[in-house]
DNA sequence: CCCTTATTCAACCCAACGGTTGACAAAGTC
DNA sequence: GACTTTGTCAACCGTTGGGTTGAATAAGGG
């Protein structure tokens, strides 16, 4: 799993991860107060911070002993761009469907007729 | 990890099924040949497949002995809404703390001045 | 200098993941 | 009915992931 693609949806699969993105959003925050919600260890949470950092999705500075924790917003387009991708093909194909499915009914039985069973319809 | 959205990101974590998917948006297909690109056992291609299942990234049905498999595109709203959310809060943020910064270089020194360093000048 | 605050590193534990092989089930074909 | 095709289930194995605790580091503050 060494693509950022890879690390980012897997940063996100976590749910306290997603919070703590959620969270960042609003505003720049060091270690312990993005803790300070969770029952975990700050271990734990410093952890989720190097993942989240390492995906691209968070920066780091140093202010006294502080560690900032920073937002990277354009590691989103990273994700919207392959989802946005497919989520449209998928759609095309959905009605490029619907069209031969349409065109077969004129027809007799198909031979490569898939999706028998399916959502739609 | 019971969320969807969980089970969505970690689906799409592996560069695999990340490509199954994409395979799919071209056209449904059988176990078998979307297991064949992949240099691993047709039960790994099918654990995989169960997993974008439990995602609801993926359906099944029965089409004689083969198992049709069909991209769900709806799922992908589900993503797609979480990262515009919050892409756009942190966007607008980011436009929010510049004004704030002009606005600091008209006071002294603030007391709450958090990201020394960072992406952004 | 010592002490507190803020955070990380290291070692460990257990559950989950991705892979394997072997057996089984379901449906069509001979 | 036996055989083939297509796919899943089950058991197992090594690795990774999220959690813990304890020690170490970094930077001020008294």
């Amino acid at each position: 799993m060494t693509d950022q693609l890879s690390r980012v949806f897997a940063a996100l699969a976590d749910p306290t991860r997603r919070d703590m993105v959620a969270r960042l959003t609003v505003a720049d925050s060091t270690v312990n107060d993005l803790a300070a919600p969770y029952d975990v260890s700050l271990q734990a949470v410093s952890k989720h911070l190097k993942v989240l950092e390492e995906a691209g999705l968070v920066s780091r500075s140093r202010e006294a002993q502080r560690r900032p924790v920073h937002l990277e917003a354009e590691v989103f387009d990273l994700m919207t761009k392959w989802i946005e991708r497919y989520r449209r093909q998928a759609e095309e194909r959905f009605s490029r469907l619907d069209a031969v499915l349409a065109a077969m009914d004129e027809e007799g039985n198909p031979t490569t007729g898939i999706r028998t069973e399916g959502t739609a319809s």
